[in-house]
DNA sequence: ATGGCGCGGGGTCCGCGA
């Protein structure tokens, strides 16, 4: 099974970028953060899978789609919040965690909200048992956790993304006994899935890593392959997400 | 294009993203 996470920074304006995605890469589940449209207006990708999507007018929004049938869904608690931020999915008996975190800010208002969400978080994952549960958590953290994460330490030091508040979350999520798929493929190499679009910054390698896929140990086992698809973002035509898709391959 | 932002809403700019 090959499980895909991308923000996509507006499903209308990515479809066809989408569509090739799932087309030239296999994907039979597809998380996707930022879609930036409402659940209703979310344009048909393709007769072969199923979505579920919580979106919003105009900012956030998530949608996971799959070959798959989906067994059971949940809006989660971010509509007490009142951003479209968090979808629960059941497929094949995984539980798949599709999220997209606030921003936040340098200790303004909004980072205090993007603590709050990560509070919610961690209350709503108390119901798995991670030793025994195949658990998914992918999307959007909007956390780069160590120096291997920023393209440069100095200057992100005391920024957003990269705040010890934000450093320490990523860290419990690993010591709750999450794995981080990427970082376990990549132990010693900065790799990236963000890029802004302002300096050319995909250009000069100037990235972040944001996007993670956090496993638990029983879904970390069946790992076969972990696909940072760099290329799509470094095209022109047609215009990319500043993210970048990374795929998982599971042996399932 | 040897450089360099793009999105949606409802607009010919603004707020937002990270």
């Amino acid at each position: 099974m090959r499980l895909c996470t991308f923000n996509v920074n507006s499903i209308r304006s990515r479809l066809e970028i989408v569509k090739n995605l799932v087309e030239e890469w296999g994907i039979d589940v597809l998380c996707m953060q930022e879609i930036k449209v409402e659940s209703d207006k979310f344009p048909l990708m393709s007769e072969d899978f199923e979505c579920v999507v919580h979106g919003q007018k105009r900012l956030n929004g998530v949608a996971t789609c799959s070959k798959y049938p989906i067994e059971e869904f949940e809006r989660g608690f971010d509509g007490e919040l009142g951003e479209a931020r968090f979808l629960y999915t059941l497929i094949n008996k995984i539980h798949i965690i599709n999220i997209y975190a606030p921003l936040g800010d340098n200790y303004g208002e909004r980072f205090e909200y993007k603590i709050y969400f990560y509070d919610k978080l961690f209350e709503w994952l108390k119901r798995f048992d991670l030793t025994k549960n195949k658990v998914v958590i992918c999307g959007d953290f909007n956390i780069s956790f160590t120096s291997l994460d920023v393209w440069d330490e100095f200057i992100w030091d005391g920024e957003v993304t990269h705040l010890p508040e934000e450093r320490a979350i990523m860290g419990k999520l690993l010591d709750m006994g999450f794995i981080d798929v990427i970082r376990e493929f990549y132990p010693d190499k900065k790799v990236f899935t963000f890029y802004d679009y302002r300096g050319g910054a995909v250009y000069k390698k100037e990235g972040l890593r944001l996007d993670y896929v956090l496993v638990s140990k029983p879904l970390f086992e069946k790992v076969r392959e972990v696909e940072i698809l760099t290329s799509i973002r470094r095209k022109r035509k047609p215009t990319p997400s500043d993210h970048v898709p990374v795929v998982v391959e599971f042996d399932l």
